[in-house]
RNA sequence: GGGCGCGUGGUGGAAUGGCAGACACGGUGGACUCAAAAUCCAUUGGCCGAGAGGCCGUGAGGGUUCAAGUCCCUCCGCGCCCA
């Protein structure tokens, strides 16, 4: 393979200036209008994946086409440098996590400057260093305080594979853990929690003005999942006990036959009857091993999943009484852990009712011929009493829920699917929890000019499913802050979706020692204009960032106006390789360091941005490193014009001619088009035009007239410009050779079109003859429909279809588009 | 089971309701070369035809429209999210 230029040797140079200049830090009181452009921050596995390359691709793209749209451009980077792979290595190789991360930041930092990214890396920011740790802590103690953060017993999801407890969100749909991959199982431990439900309705509220993709806001709203409904009590028959239930449909209450609890409720020893009570506590016994997800999932047979508690509630819509249940499916997590059912109008309640020969009474009269079970569409209430004939769900309701007021049962009440979120971790290699327990005072946190707490070197790495923290008596052992008496630290660390959710304040100005967030810097920067990444991160990282921006603000720490940390989402596909991901775990990483090597970091960019949609996933395959050979190639057509070694391409000093302004005509089109595509993320299209503008312009060298000398520099310069985000080495480097010693592609301005230049004189006209292309013919732009009507029956194609007809209809969409109807 | 998205050449993909397949990868042919590589040029959806040209064609079926890859309905397949 030979190439018209040395990749390696430009780039690295390049590289180096970039670094000296300074090219791409910012002030925080630069004049220029501020843009925020941010990839999420990336967990350092070691050297980059072809994920990272697409990501930081996309990015780097935005920082340097913004800095040329005049923007001054924030464009930090940092590391998400917690977290369970650096101690799992740390455990099996012998070697501490600290050294293991910092090698790893070492050599993704080597592969981003490689890739040219332009950083202000005097903004880096890793969630290890102490002092975050210290603001990271800051802002606990301020959640603490504030009655955000809190400590209790809860049944949590447990992971045997990693030996701690994950969040809700950690784990995976089929019940195993979404890092090792072990069946997820529930614990009842003492966990700190953050009160993140206490935005839930503003969370979900503010999606709507939110630029981010439909898909990312559905899954949030899906996940924050509100449901309006109905909360009361119903009597248990010959007993003072109450069964409190939820339920979004309060208007078919008539129709409730049965009762069904969680087998954790409370009341179940209770309820419970005598001749009941052997098989019950079987039944309990078994659920409390089953996992959760397989409790919800609905694959053993119904009649193995419940059974009846020999006690009856009264229904308080009717006064009947209603058998009591318990079944595996109704989790004492959710709602009030217990459910009426309907069998008419619930489907599962429908299939419990069939397994255990339950009654089933509509109260909403299906539509004729309906011969489907449980029905959930509209229709006239019926065996209802006072709601019988009423058709509109909502105003049954609001009847139904009239009523439980009026009776002092219960009223309306607003469900969410979301809850707390859980930040401990028993892990080491996380932010230590800034907390400490007194015999005297209970729980203590730790005082400001105590912090940082950090987290002690000479531990041990044996998983024994209590923090290694735990078995550290230096760490573990310490005074109480109110009275110095002796007492314990808190060994749990912090989940590391904590270090995410606001590491984006912390670059507004990382330099800042009194506070995690500098308000001035906050406010000059905040929100950022366009956040870039994984979809993997649609709700965890997204939901908890969007959650901490809000406590923040509410606290005084971050600026109040700023509730909303990510203005502008876009969503990159996955890399994939035989229908996986890529990943360290799978083996199947294509490291991009050969691509430097070989074709370039340019080359390897331009493959990224051109190959497919940014938004959609991508397979590598065999023939991939062709296709990126294919950009090279591009990249060496381009410095040949530009350097004068194509053939005809400098070009003579000619007069100007026709074939010239046709080529000046499509240089103004293709900033146009180029322009366009960038704003819509339509990457794909943009290197497509620009290849074929590259084509047009070899073409043009050789024409039979061949090139004039200035039309051809001014299109190759405009073409530079327009390519410097994509290809910034290669473009720097032809910038300076034709423009002289200092001069900067990216500090140009970026190019304009001029409109007059984009309207041809001439266009083509499409004639169809019912519907069908039938000829092309040249017509004048201004050509009126008379006109265009005409030029088409002039066609002696057109007319050989007419077969002597005449049109029965016309269609003109003049100076475009003919139909003939016959 | 529910919700959302997607099905276009051998392959990746393009196409504000108005020329389907831009731009590439691969293939074929040519120029250059002793030869090859590299480079440059041409050609490349299928079928029929010597050619001009014609017919068919965007997962399947139906509909709306002068006109549908695009809008609507049904079905099939794949993916994601929630159960």
């Amino acid at each position: 393979m030979s190439y018209a230029y040395d990749a390696q040797e430009v780039e690295s140079r390049w590289q180096g200036r970039w670094a000296q200049e300074h090219a791409y830090e910012v002030s925080n009181e630069d004049p220029r209008p501020k843009f925020y452009v941010l990839c999420m921050y990336p967990y350092p596995s070691g050297a980059a994946h072809q994920g990272h390359v697409r990501n930081y691709t996309f990015g780097d793209l935005n920082v340097r086409w913004r800095t040329m749209l005049g923007y001054s451009v924030l464009s930090p980077i940092g590391f998400d440098s917690f977290g369970l792979p650096a101690e799992n290595a740390a455990i099996k190789l012998g070697t501490h996590p600290r050294p293991f991360t910092e090698a790893r930041i070492g050599e993704l930092t080597s592969s981003l400057e490689r890739l040219g990214s332009s950083y202000d890396w005097r903004r880096l920011v890793r969630s290890h260093d102490p002092q975050y740790i210290r603001f990271n802590q800051v802002i606990f103690r301020k959640f603490l305080d504030a009655g955000l953060a809190y400590r209790k017993q809860a049944p949590v999801n447990w992971c045997p594979g990693c030996n701690t407890v994950l969040a809700n969100e950690q784990v995976r749909a089929d019940g195993t853990c979404e890092r090792s991959g072990d069946m997820v199982v529930k614990k009842d431990l003492e966990q700190w929690f953050f009160r993140i439900t206490a935005y839930a309705d503003e969370l979900l509220a503010d999606l709507e003005e939110l630029d981010w993709p439909e898909r990312v806001k559905v899954m949030q709203r899906n996940w924050i999942g509100r449901s309006e409904g109905a909360r009361f009590e119903m009597q248990v028959a010959g007993s003072d006990a109450r069964i409190e239930v939820f339920t979004t449909r309060p208007d078919t209450g008539f129709g409730m036959t049965f009762v069904v609890l969680a087998p954790e409720h409370p009341l179940v020893p209770e309820l419970v009857t005598a001749e009941q009570a052997e098989a019950v506590e079987a039944f309990v016994e078994r659920v409390r091993q089953e996992p959760e997800v397989e409790r919800q999932s609905a694959q053993a047979p119904l009649d193995k999943r419940g059974i009846f508690t020999g006690s009856y509630a009264l229904n308080p819509f009717n006064g009947r009484q209603v058998p009591i249940y318990l079944a595996d499916y109704v989790l004492m997590g959710y709602g009030t852990g217990a459910i009426m059912a309907v069998p008419a109008e619930d489907q599962r309640d429908w299939d419990f009712a069939r397994a255990y020969g339950l009654p089933v009474v509509r109260t909403v009269a299906p539509p004729e011929g309906w011969e489907g079970e449980a029905y959930t569409g509209e229709g006239p209430r019926i065996n209802s009493q006072w709601l019988d004939g009423i058709e509109d769900t909502a105003v049954a309701k609001a009847r139904a829920i009239e009523h439980l007021e009026s009776k002092g049962l219960g009223g309306r009440t607003v469900q969410y699917r979301l809850r707390d979120w859980l930040v401990s971790r028993q892990r080491y290699w996380g932010c230590p929890i800034p907390v400490v327990y007194c015999p005297e005072h209970g729980t203590v946190p730790v005082p400001d000019d105590q912090l940082p707490v950090l987290l002690p070197d000479n531990v041990a790495f044996a998983p024994t499913g209590q923090s290694p923290l735990r078995s550290h008596e230096g760490f573990l052992l310490t005074t109480c802050p109110v009275c110095g008496g002796p007492a314990e630290r808190e060994t749990d660390t912090m989940d590391t979706f904590v270090d995410s959710s606001w590491y984006f304040l912390r670059f507004c100005n990382p330099w800042d020692q009194d506070a995690p967030v500098d308000l001035d810097g906050a406010r000059h920067w905040m929100p950022v204009d366009q956040y870039i990444g994984g979809i993997e991160h649609a709700i965890l990282h997204l939901l908890y960032a969007r959650f901490y921006t809000r406590a923040l603000a509410d606290l005084g720490l971050g600026p109040a106006e700023v509730r909303e940390p990510f203005k502008r989402l876009f969503t990159q596909g996955m890399i994939r390789m035989d229908g996986t991901k890529m990943s360290k775990s799978k083996g199947n990483l294509i490291a991009p360091e050969k691509y430097f090597d070989t074709v370039g970091a340019d080359a390897l960019r331009v493959f990224h941005l051109f190959v497919g949609p940014p938004a959609d996933d991508f397979d590598w395959t065999e023939q991939t490193d062709k296709v990126i050979e294919g950009c090279r190639h591009f990249l060496d057509r381009v410095w040949r014009l530009a350097t004068g070694e194509a053939e005809g391409s400098e070009g003579s000093d000619r007069a100007a001619s026709p074939g010239d302004e046709e080529v000046v005509k499509a240089s103004h089109k293709l900033v146009d088009r180029v322009t366009r595509d960038l704003e819509r993320w339509s990457y794909n299209t943009a290197v497509a035009a620009l290849r074929e503008h590259t084509n047009l312009l070899y073409l043009y060298a050789q024409s039979a007239e061949g090139a004039r000398r200035e039309t051809m520099a001014e299109a190759v310069d405009t073409m530079l410009l327009l390519m410097a985000p994509f290809a910034p080495h290669m473009t720097a480097e032809l910038w300076e050779r034709r423009h002289g010693q200092g001069a900067r592609v990216h500090s140009q301005r970026w190019p304009v079109a001029d409109p007059a230049m984009l309207a041809e004189d001439r266009v083509v006209l499409v004639v169809q003859v019912n519907g069908k292309l039938r000829d092309r013919v040249e017509v004048s732009r201004s050509a009126t429909e008379q006109e265009v009507v005409a030029a088409a029956l002039a066609s002696p194609k057109v007319v050989a279809q007419m077969e002597g007809r005449e049109p029965r209809k016309v269609i003109a969409r003049p100076p475009t588009l003919v139909n003939l109807v016959v």
